[in-house]
DNA sequence: TTAGGGTTACAG
DNA sequence: CTGTAACCCTAA
């Protein structure tokens, strides 16, 4: 975690996780043209975001044991990737009613990479891992239970009895406070270590929050995806002062929703679509607005 | 063009 | 000296 050569900004990492959670994980080209992004990205090359993604989820290496005692990587194809490209929130998971947890007793976990998990910690590893999956997944509104399993499942490979695992150490984290739950979904509590100053939102509060901007709580709910894009293909062709005032107030209506939509504690799809749409709009106008000067429109290959 | 292995540079 | 992150090379 040093400073080593050109070490990647909180913005390009920001654009290439907004990028892959837009395009799909392995279309490096595509988020790499898309225009918003490549502002930012344009001094990365499709093979530095694979690279940068590859070390992004390196998450606990075997201390030690430099080449030897490699467990081997089983690929269990069990979970046949059921979504590429689609927002990861609209997984609609009828699997629902996931509240019914055993307290079963998780001491013994011991189940992970090679290494005996180190005793030393008063919390196994799960706990690491399923932070570590909250927070990369970024969600602004929570995750699913089903969300981190997924996600898990796809990082590492699932242990015995996981599924009972992660409903326990969810529930614990959530009492022990480290973790919030808001509906179904879990948060990294604001006081955990692990809420690093890596969310987009904190990312967009801190650069436009010169423009202080009425909170409308207004029309802005029915923003829909046609909207967005729209508004972002305008924000191109503003002045300074315009974009600025632009992501300001698309700042101050994400805050709204979502806060609306964090208020609400019932199981509203709809409220969540809006959240998110208007999530990926803040974002993206940030970052339009934080390049426009570079604006260059790479030719389709 | 992407995925994976290998190499180099830097921090502890 | 060891681990990590960026960089580099190559097969598919």
């Amino acid at each position: 975690m040093g400073a080593p050569k050109q070490r990647w900004t909180s913005e390009e990492e920001a654009a290439l996780r907004a990028g892959i959670a837009r395009h799909g994980v392995g279309k490096w080209r595509t988020i790499l043209k898309d225009p918003e992004f490549s502002s930012i990205l344009c001094y990365r090359s499709n093979v530095d975001l694979k690279d940068k993604w590859r070390n992004m989820n390196v998450v606990v290496s075997a201390s030690g044991s430099r080449d030897k005692g490699k467990t081997a990587v089983k690929k269990t194809r069990s979970t046949p990737k059921n979504n590429d490209h689609t927002m990861p929130i609209s997984t609609v998971t009828s699997d629902i009613d996931d509240d019914v947890i055993d307290e079963k007793p998780i001491a013994s976990v011991s189940s992970e990479a090679g290494n005996t998990s180190n005793p030393k910690k008063s919390h196994s590893r799960l706990d690491n891992i399923i932070m570590e999956a909250i927070k990369n997944l970024n969600e602004p509104t929570g995750s699913h239970r089903t969300t981190i399993a997924n996600y898990i499942e796809e990082q590492y490979w699932p242990p015995s009895d996981f599924d009972h695992l992660l409903s326990a150490k969810l529930k614990d984290l959530a009492t022990s406070g480290k973790l919030i739950k808001v509906n179904r979904k879990y948060r990294i509590a604001p006081s955990s270590p692990y809420s690093e100053g890596r969310s987009p939102k904190m990312l967009l509060l801190e650069d436009v929050q010169r423009e202080p901007f009425k909170v409308g709580s207004d029309d802005s709910k029915t923003l829909t995806r046609s909207q967005v894009d729209a508004e972002l293909a305008r924000m191109t062709t503003m002045t300074a002062e315009e974009a600025a005032a632009a992501a300001a107030r698309a700042v101050a209506e994400a805050e709204a929703i979502m806060a609306e939509a964090e208020a609400a504690a019932r199981e509203a799809e709809v409220a969540e679509a809006d959240a998110q749409a208007a999530q990926a709009f803040a974002e993206a106008a940030f970052l339009t607005l934080r390049n426009r000067n570079a604006t260059k429109l790479m030719a389709q290959a």
